[in-house]
DNA sequence: TCTTAAATATGATTTTTATCATATTTCATG
DNA sequence: CATGAAATATGATAAAAATCATATTTAAGA
């Protein structure tokens, strides 16, 4: 449903929002180790979010990744869009083409309520919110 | 979240659900071909699925796969749990270790909730359920 | 402008998951 | 009790995901 590398990404997204800023760049290696997960793996998925524009970097000496105000508009699922692709987050649980409200697989309705607010929930919260989120003790860090 | 052969085996037991019963087996290749997933794969799911007693099966001629009166009392959560492992279910959204509710990480809220009640859900619909579903219009069939 | 520190581009390797193949065992039936 | 039809056991191959390595480009500062 959600790779391995997307949930990588999002623990670095986050980890960004909190700690970095314009004036306070932070390179791979720093992100890397607090965060728990392998440098070059890291880096190819910040690479991939960098060229997506969902965070900013700079190279060079005193280079490193950031977020901008307009990267803390973003919010959760676009991560998981630029890593993942669109696919299966509108998926129905067995993977059917052709399942839908009208034609709903078996399990269809057990699940999809649930999967919508969750949907909601993600899409509506922006990287912004969850900083404030926790300041304000409401989810806790590090990773 | 669900592998593939889950999704796969849930689908073998459905069909197995509607058309098959002790005085009806049926064979692996009139499983495969209907929905739609590879003989050979589907076959050892299949006898994953017997070997850990979720259905039945005997061999020889007039042999095949059924579901048993005891198969049709089982939920859709013990396929994934044989298929898949314990493992992820109960996982947090980013695989982290110390997340729950009391050390929440920042997404936890937004999809804690909904998953609960999800797995309620897949938890206390039985197999038997699920195929008076079908038989009342609330689920299709093919898959 | 030269050196060095950083990201970037590209691709190789490893591991996991999915798929396929084959030989063996069991059972019904003639 | 022999034959053939089925599942079962085991393992091989292929594809995808995760991980690692290296050469190139960019920018700051001496």
């Amino acid at each position: 449903m959600i790779s391995n590398s997307s949930k990588y990404a999002i623990k670095a997204v986050l980890f960004l929002a909190v700690h970095s800023s314009e004036e306070n760049k932070i390179m791979v290696k720093d992100i890397a180790e607090p965060i728990n997960v392998p440098q070059p793996y890291i880096a190819k998925l910040l690479q991939e979010l960098a060229k997506r524009k969902l965070i900013s970097s700079t190279r060079g000496p005193k280079g490193g990744f950031y977020l901008s105000e307009a990267d803390v508009n973003r919010n959760i699922m676009e991560i998981v869009h630029v890593i993942d692709g669109e696919k299966k987050l509108n998926a129905c649980f067995l993977s059917l083409e052709h399942c839908n409200e009208k034609n709903p697989c078996p399990v269809h309705h057990l699940i999809n309520a649930s999967r919508a607010t969750m949907m909601k929930n993600l899409k509506g919260k922006l990287i912004k919110d969850l900083v404030l989120d926790v300041k304000n003790g409401k989810g806790k860090l590090p990773l």
